[in-house]
DNA sequence: TGGATTTGTGACAGTCACTGTCTTGAGCAA
DNA sequence: TTGCTCAAGACAGTGACTGTCACAAATCCA
């Protein structure tokens, strides 16, 4: 499972990617084609949409569609989301997680570039904006079913708080965005959730400022 | 602005809509061309996307875009939205809006299948389903403004929680979708809805059943 | 180490959604 | 009726995406 294979896959993923975000970067995304990328990358066409599917699909590069159920479960506390998310918002942010091999950009608390600059696109490029939100939507109906199994709200009331937690993140992280990015994104997460706290009883009683 | 043309117009768009979907039905959203559904409503292929767009919009057609800011202040309560949600969808409910000329189709609550036939699509066809996201991603950047305009919010979270608001209605809808449609989808807004009540301070202190 | 097997890769052809542009004809106002 | 406007249709082109197949490289096993 580590193998040779695997190791030249993360390699070809990741070089496809970062060239992709090249092109766009200079030409924008729409006047860019996949035979482009393919080529710049060094691969087949047939390649670019065996990892990524789509498009799309190479600057949204799901992350929560690949966690298994298993981990899932893990960093969700279904009992306090918010908090878990929080969590992990936080765990993402301080995580370098791009760590571009050894071409060593700046290492400053948000300053690499490389790990943010594809959100850039989430929130300008029509397109990629909708494949987001078909990803978050996915997420959550894998996260629906954890909510609902505390049995503390009904099937309905699981999925349309999952869907205000998921997607009330997005706008966070619009916000976010918008802003320039300057904040932590946790920032805009704790102070866009405020309002939803009610929904669970936070065991943590932290109220905030 | 009511004309022979915008009347045709109307005719046109309602054609090829109930056309597309009779094909859809018979053989599937992915099977069906644009060629096929332009010649079974007698327009040109340019026709269908210069009033859809997209193959998606002729199952989605967009009623909150076309909506004008000024109707969209209409509905809508900032000091409510969820109230305004629900009277919204009450209105909607017992509309026929379809109202398929002279077919006839049964008079029922809401056993006439032609304006709810759509819905299907919404969760049956993943690309429906992503078309149904951004489309009130869409609405809910329009809302959202008109929700952080009161001041009782920050702008963060008017974003954020006018996209729990927008997205927690389409997880009530699907809830109502997969139990068949029965009941009344209003009942399933304002039961998914009550944990989020707490938001916003009702004025009417409708304490729910 | 060497052969059999699995598995990812590239090449290729095809489909179809979608985008422009241009011409023509039908509504609309004077 | 006579121009004016605007939308419908025809047409050609682009590129995203799919399926298939042969081959080669990695993995496995003796």
């Amino acid at each position: 499972m580590n193998g040779l294979r695997e190791r030249r896959r993360i390699k070809a993923m990741r070089s496809i990617q970062e060239r992709a975000l090249d092109l766009f970067d200079e030409r924008g995304f729409a006047a860019v084609t996949i035979e482009e990328i393919a080529a710049a990358a060094e691969v087949s066409p047939s390649s670019v949409y065996r990892y990524f599917g789509t498009k799309e699909g190479i600057v949204v590069a799901d992350e929560f569609d690949r966690m298994s159920p298993e981990a899932l479960k893990d960093v969700l506390d279904p009992g306090d989301p918010i908090g878990s998310l929080l969590q992990a918002v936080l765990a993402y942010e301080s995580a370098p997680e791009g760590a571009a091999g050894s071409d060593g950009d700046g290492e400053g608390p948000h300053a690499a570039k490389s790990p943010w600059r594809r959100v850039r696109y989430f929130f300008t490029e029509p397109s990629v904006r909708t494949a987001v939100c078909a990803t978050l939507d996915r997420a959550s109906r894998r996260i629906a079913p954890l909510i609902a199994a505390t049995g503390e709200l009904t099937e309905t009331q699981a999925r349309v708080t999952t869907n205000a937690l998921v997607f009330g993140y997005f706008a966070a992280l619009e916000q976010w965005y918008l802003d320039g990015g300057d904040r932590p994104i946790a920032a805009y997460v704790e102070e866009g959730m405020r309002p939803l706290r009610g929904i669970w009883p936070a065991p943590g009683h932290g109220h905030p400022a």
